[in-house]
DNA sequence: CTAAATTGATTAGATATCTAAGTCTTATTC
DNA sequence: GAATAAGACTTAGATATCTAATCAATTTAG
C-alpha cells in the first residue's frame, strides 16, 4: 500500500514549530515590559545557571550559532545586562558574567518563566507531560546528531 | 518548601525552542539545494492540502502574523510557486493557488519531510511519539489561548 | 441609507537568526 | 621553531519574524 500523506497535524516537526511560535510569543509579551526579548531571556536563563560560560558555550546550550549569540550579547552588553572579560589563560575565549542588573532579574522573571509552563501545561497529566520532555530531548538530540553528520559528510541526504 | 528553581532542561518551552532550531536547520539544510526555506515549505505543505486558501488562513494554520505570510507569498510568486487571485465575492480576500511548479514540488519534497520526522522519531516507542504529539498540540492550544486572552483584556498577567 | 466598526491585506521599521568569510590566538606538525 | 591547522569570536549580508500603523472592502448600527 502506498504511504498516505503526512498530515501537517501528525507531523512532530509541524507540531514543534507551531508550539515554538506559541511559546514565544507569549513569553516575549511579558518580557517587552521590561524592555526585554527572548533570546536574552535564553541568555539570562543559562547565566543564572553557569555564569561566566563562554559564548562558545552559552551557543550550545541555547542551540543557536555563534553569530546569533554575538548580536544578542551586544544588545545585552549595551543595556548592562551582562559584561564580557578575556579568559587569561586562553585569549582567544571570552568570559560572560551577569551583572549585577541582570543578576537583579532572576526573581522577577523566574516566576514569569514557570507561569508560562503552567498555562502551556494547563489539563496535561504529569505523566504525559514527562514523556513530552523525554521525547523533545530526544528529538533534539537525533536531529542534532544528523545535523552535524550531514555537515561532516558534505550534505548527503 | 520554597520552590526550587526550573531548570532549562525540564522546561517545556526551552526544550520547545531547543527542538524547533533543530528540526528548521536540518530541513533548511534540505531545502536549499532546491532554493527554497522552510518558510516556503509549510505555506507549500498548507496548500497542499488547502490550495486556494486566503492569506488569513494561511497565517492561522502555520502560527505567524499576516504580515509574515505576505513577506512568504511575496517571494513565492516572485520564484514562481503561488499566485494570487482577488476573490469576486468578497474583494477584501486574496485566494492563493499553487502554480504547476508548485504543485510538482510534492512528490520530490513529502519524502524528504518524512524523512526528517524519521530521523527526529529514532528510537522513540511509538506509544510516546504519540503522547509527544499530543502534549504539543495542547500546549499550542493553551497558550494561543492564553494569548488572545492577554491581547483582548489588554495585557493583564 | 449613511456613519462607524470590522476585516483582509499591506507597508514600515525593528529584532533574531542563519551562512560564509575574516581576525586573532593557540595547538600541531614537519 | 616556523608553517600550518584548528578554535573562538566577529563582521557582512540575507531571510524570517514580529508589532504598529495604513488602506480598501464589507458589515453593522443608528
Amino acid at each position: 500500500m502506498p504511504a498516505r500523506d503526512l498530515q501537517p497535524a501528525e507531523s512532530l516537526g509541524f507540531q514543534v514549530r507551531r508550539c515554538h511560535r506559541a511559546f514565544d510569543r507569549l513569553l516575549n509579551a511579558h518580557l517587552a515590559r521590561d524592555g526585554l526579548t527572548s533570546g536574552f531571556w535564553y541568555v539570562l536563563r543559562a547565566l543564572w545557571q553557569e555564569n561566566g560560560a563562554t559564548q562558545k558555550r552559552l551557543s550550545q546550550l541555547n542551540n543557536v550559532t555563534e553569530p546569533t549569540t554575538v548580536t544578542t550579547l551586544n544588545a545585552m552588553t549595551a543595556i548592562g545586562l551582562v559584561r564580557r572579560e578575556r579568559n587569561v589563560e586562553d585569549r582567544r575565549k571570552l568570559n560572560i558574567f551577569l551583572t549585577p542588573r541582570g543578576e537583579s532579574l532572576k526573581p522577577e522573571l523566574m516566576p514569569t518563566a514557570r507561569r508560562i509552563n503552567e498555562i502551556a501545561s494547563a489539563g496535561i497529566p504529569p505523566a504525559e507531560l514527562e514523556i513530552g520532555l523525554r521525547v523533545l530531548k530526544r528529538m533534539s538530540e537525533n536531529l542534532s546528531r544528523e545535523a552535524a553528520r550531514v555537515n561532516a559528510t558534505g550534505d548527503a541526504p
